[in-house]
RNA sequence: CGCGGGGUGGAGCAGCCUGGUAGCUCGUCGGGCUCAUAACCCGAAGGUCGUGUGGUUCAAAUCCCGCCCCCGCAA
């Protein structure tokens, strides 16, 4: 079975290792242009590429697949069968009805729920006990198309972006191997989604404001759910971005967003905030312009002082 | 040449502008107090201040120049 890969993430270089790792026929891998990143601006490839290029696979990298270059490719490779994992564009009727097996994709969400870009995010955020990975055919909409199989896992009160990424990476990319074997097999089934979808939109730089008037919960699901990338925010008085790695909901009160107890020894509660209904407990810190430290060490840098208040203006 | 911050005993920082015997909060080690302790008290060790055996100077962590490295933002 000739497979044709698109991805462009970490998650998505995660499945390619596996297809490849197990055997599979990949033929090639269509992933996002390289792009500036980082400092300075250096040009970048994505995981998928690099990850490709470990394995001796074809990379792809079109500016657009609507048209007639990317067409031209598709009907050299001959693919039995396209799988998608968070390419990061929309593929055109074109391109999916193309292959004679079809396209599967593979969506970090249980769905119909979290359709679209952050699914990972969106359901620590919202302090969902379980989420999961989908396998389906895609269709021309917006992850709407026909389940092949899925499967489900909580989400742990210890449980952040990086945790969950890794764990969906790692059923996903299993999942992704058994479903694409049942397909081999001709056993694959189809099951259409339900009616009561949601949408994970895309995490905005104010979905990283930390927001004390909200209750400790949300605050901690917040923080999880953006750590480690992109990290919640607040500011110091001085107007300092403080990015919060770290926290756990604890005791106390307070004016929202006020510092009500400070504690620099390792281990300890590192700096204490209260919210609309307690408190946090703030354990690791990216201060502006620095990297990852513990709220102790951030604590011992006297830069902030009980009473201050947190808070984006 | 995208913007900016920074490299000072093990950690986080101050000192640099206004050159002149290295400081703060911790940690570590030893001792004391205590039923006990991550608490408190006393004492100690530990730093060529990223680097060039660079420039200026009587004198450089501090001013000037080159180089290396780290980080945040933004994409």
């Amino acid at each position: 079975m000739r497979i044709l890969f698109m991805g462009t993430p970490e998650i998505s270089a995660v499945c390619l290792r596996a297809l490849a790792d197990n055997g599979f026929e990949v033929i090639g891998a269509v992933t996002g242009e390289d792009k500036p990143r980082g400092r300075g601006y250096i040009m970048t490839p994505s995981a998928v590429k690099v990850t490709a290029n470990e394995h001796d696979i074809p990379v792809f990298q079109p500016k657009t697949l609507r048209d007639e270059a990317f067409s031209n490719i598709l009907f050299e490779l001959r693919p039995d069968i396209i799988v998608v994992v968070a390419y990061g564009k929309i593929l055109p009727p074109s391109v999916i009805h193309f292959p004679p097996l079809g396209c599967v994709n593979l969506h970090v969400s249980l769905l119909p729920k979290y359709r679209g870009a952050a699914p990972m995010q969106r359901a620590i955020i919202n302090g969902d006990r379980y989420t999961g990975v989908t396998a389906m055919y895609m269709d021309e909409g917006l992850d709407t198309g026909d389940i092949i199989e899925a499967e489900k896992f909580p989400i742990l009160d210890n449980d952040n972006f990086e945790s969950i990424h890794d764990r969906s990476a790692d059923v996903g990319s299993k999942l992704l191997c058994r479903v694409l074997r049942l397909i081999e097999r001709g056993e694959a089934t189809r099951t259409k989604q339900g009616d009561d979808f949601t949408y994970a939109a895309k995490i905005e730089k104010s979905d990283c404001i930390v927001d004390f008037n909200k209750t400790s919960h949300d605050i901690d699901c917040l923080i999880r759910g953006l750590s480690p990338i992109p990290l919640a925010f607040t500011r110091t008085p001085d107007g300092k971005l403080l990015k919060i790695v770290s926290a756990s909901p604890t005791h106390g009160h307070g004016e929202a967003g006020e510092v009500i107890r400070l504690d620099d020894k390792n281990g300890g509660e590192g700096i204490v905030v209260a919210t609309s209904d307690g408190a946090i407990a703030i354990k690791t810190v990216v201060p502006e312009g620095k990297g990852k430290m513990s709220s102790a060490d951030f604590i011992r840098g006297r830069k902030i002082k009980i009473g201050d208040i947190l808070r984006c203006i």
